[in-house]
DNA sequence: ATGGTTGTCATACAA
């Protein structure tokens, strides 16, 4: 059977229900996971969302910041939040199919928004960034406790990080700007790693090509200037990788009325 | 080197 799960930065889903409706009429995906909901759980637009088709979904929110939901044409069994660094952001959601979701033994779909880290790329100086990597840290050492894993999962989100030189428009420009600094890519290399999780994008679109999925509203003409990152990810279970059939950044959605700054990013598996 | 925009909540702050 064919899953397809969108990952996509909506900042603010109350404000952009009609774009969520847009994509899902448009690309159709089975799971769409959403971040940046900026949506308390009692203002959380379900019904809204469950008349698009997506009956069966997890949200996790917090008053003006942050926030994640996950939505599936499919049942789930389980979710789960997790919270980092000893706050209580409302940062991680995952959910659990059943084997009726076409693995054999299930699958779980890990949501993420991972701090954007602030301005300034000095975690002495900026405590929003020393929370970053503080963060990335930890979740580093949560990827070692919890393989191996007995269902196969994706890992899926914004995690605020171009790891690779053609994740950015200009790689030497961005070297010292937060989402690209070493400190940062390397984490998130070392992160994947020892999760054990293929980058889907960059497999069936491997470097020099370009791609990003973030364009800056302070960007006047950011079409044409296309000064764009790759912040929003997918990695796959290896063992989910040879039913990897797509990989897609719907970047007309940046162009899109009111858009979010973040295009959606969709994977289509073949299980 | 600097400032550029947006959303939330209601005045800065985070992105």
């Amino acid at each position: 059977m064919k899953l397809s799960v969108t990952t996509w930065n909506i900042n603010s889903v109350r404000l952009r229900l009609d774009l969520v409706a847009r994509h899902a009429a448009e690309v159709q995906p089975d799971v769409i996971c959403l971040q940046e909901t900026k949506c308390p759980n009692d203002r959380f637009p379900l019904k809204a969302l469950k008349a698009l088709g997506y009956e069966h979904i997890a949200f996790h929110g917090q008053k003006g910041y942050h926030g994640v939901a996950t939505l599936s044409r499919l049942p789930f069994s389980a979710t789960e939040s997790m919270s980092f660094c000893g706050k209580d952001d409302a940062r991680h959601l995952a959910v659990t199919f059943g084997p009726g979701a076409g693995a054999a033994s299930g699958i779980s779909i890990h949501n993420y928004y991972v701090p954007a880290g602030g301005d300034i790329p000095d975690p002495e100086l900026n405590p929003r960034f020393a929370h970053k990597l503080a963060f990335l840290d930890e979740l580093m050492r949560w990827s070692d406790r919890a393989r191996p894993t007995a269902t196969p999962s994706i890992l899926v989100g914004d995690l605020n990080i171009a790891p690779y030189e053609s994740d950015v428009w200009n790689h030497r420009a961005l070297l010292n700007v937060v989402s690209h600094t070493p400190v940062e890519t390397t984490r998130l290399e070392e992160w994947r790693q020892a999760a054990g999780y293929v980058d889907a994008v960059r497999h069936l679109t491997p470097e020099p090509e370009p791609v990003f999925t973030w364009w800056s509203y302070r960007s006047p003409d950011w079409a044409a200037a296309n000064k764009g990152r790759r912040l929003d990810h997918v990695w796959l279970a290896p063992s989910l990788v040879p039913t990897l059939k797509g990989a897609t950044v719907s970047k007309a959605a940046r162009g899109w009325e009111r858009p979010s700054d973040h295009a959606p990013v969709t994977v289509t598996l073949e299980l």
